[in-house]
DNA sequence: CCACATAATGGTCAAAAAGACCACTTATGA
DNA sequence: TCATAAGTGGTCTTTTTGACCATTATGTGG
């Protein structure tokens, strides 16, 4: 998988005042990226090196170019800082208070994304300041109010995560029950009883078994499975809705 | 209650490219204005009397100014169709394709708010062309990406309406249950159990009884209860999720 | 004054789902 | 071989859902 973290135009990003060619003045995009990583949620953020806002922690972000989507712009953004594509990315909301920003006003439209562990083991391993996964839980004290945008993230992913099987996107493509109970019981924060968590997945026939088993392991090798969007979608129709 | 549809400032309506005195050029706010109505589901909708878009339908709406808030500029404009304040009212997203508006690069930001048959009823009688409650049913080919936004608010709505207590801002203070039930009946486009209905409601404590009853009506009167904000939050805490 | 229509309200009952808990199986490292 | 960690299957009770029937209250029209 590609990784340009290296190549990230910090420039562009919002925590800079400064417009770039072609961007649209008033308008930026700020990605919430979540990662699931050894069992605990993870958010990417950037530390600022240059500018105004030089060793600040913030939601890595950008302008809004005119010829671009809203939606295009924050593929762009993910892409240049992660070397990530068709990742899945929705739209949290846009932020407008007219003091967000101190000395301009800035409308900026917050996007989250879910990144799966073997997409970014890369970045996982970069070791500069200048980009960090870091424990959801534990972060405070970004600019602006990035703050607020993760906080509103978080919360809308808690909540979309148990009424629609997006999770799946945190995870490998071919995961275990397990594996996916834990994700579950780290987003929510919730423990789970595994026999009924796994009876309930199964009964819903939305998980495909990849009929391989996990290798190296100490224990009793576990069923491997995937999450097919085609049965989603079939089951859909069918009036079917994810829960929990 | 006030209404001050006559002076609606037209000008200012997101369809007309022309921006006010301190807009901001490329935002624009557009408010989805829900209603409940002879149980059925009612969106405010506008129609130009000039401009480019003359005889046009669109969703309200107007330019983001400098000096407010994107909820403060939705407010605004809901206040200056309708006259109403405080009310419920919610952002939706953004929507910002290159190409949503010809000839203009303009972003907006979608807002969408319940409001009480009780605070409506004068603006159901105006009979000029300019305003009007139209049934969600039955509206296409507004301006722009209207009909998108308001299939967006509309699916938004239905979903929102199941997880959290917010139907209730559709109808009057006090309700009786059947109200309740048919406005979830009309919203959701189903049909429920009356005495199952009836329990899951009372099950959940969180209407209050007015001690009064229905007034005039030809068969036996329902008891009138109404929505306290107050328990919502206590129950709230006590982990409560409201559902259906 | 008496049926009648309409809706409120209360009750039952079976099916389905959720949740708690126990028991056993299987593969690996010590 | 044995302890361990995780997979897997089972049971049981409680809750929830959904369907359906019965009764009660209230105004209307004959």
């Amino acid at each position: 998988m590609n990784n340009r973290v290296e190549e990230a135009p910090l420039t562009f990003i919002s925590g800079e005042i400064r417009t770039g060619p072609g961007a649209m003045q008033n308008l930026s995009i700020d990605c919430v990226i979540f990662g699931f990583h050894q069992g605990r949620l993870k958010v990417l953020c950037v530390k600022y090196a240059i500018g105004p806002h030089a060793g600040c922690w913030a939601l890595p972000g950008g302008w809004l170019h005119n010829a671009e989507s809203i939606d295009g712009s924050a593929a762009r953004h993910l892409r240049d800082l992660t070397g990530l594509e068709d990742i899945y990315m929705e739209q949290l909301q846009a932020f407008g208070s007219v003091d967000r920003v101190p000395d301009s006003r800035i409308v900026t439209i917050a996007y989250y994304a879910l990144v799966r562990p073997e997409d970014y083991e890369l970045i996982i391993g970069y070791t500069t300041t200048d980009v960090q996964w870091r424990d959801v839980d534990n972060i405070s004290g970004l600019i602006f109010d990035h703050d607020e945008i993760l906080r509103c993230a978080l919360q809308s992913l808690r909540h979309k995560v148990r009424h629609e099987p997006i999770g799946f996107n945190l995870l490998p493509k071919k995961f275990t029950l397990l594996q996916l109970q834990e994700l579950y019981e780290a987003i929510l924060n919730v423990k789970l009883d595994k026999p009924n968590f796994r009876r309930k997945m199964s009964k819903m026939k939305l998980l495909v078994p990849c009929g391989e088993k996990q290798q190296h392991v100490a224990h009793r090798a576990a069923e491997l499975y995937r999450f097919d969007e085609a049965i989603y979608q079939r089951l859909c129709e069918q009036g079917f809705t994810f829960e929990v």
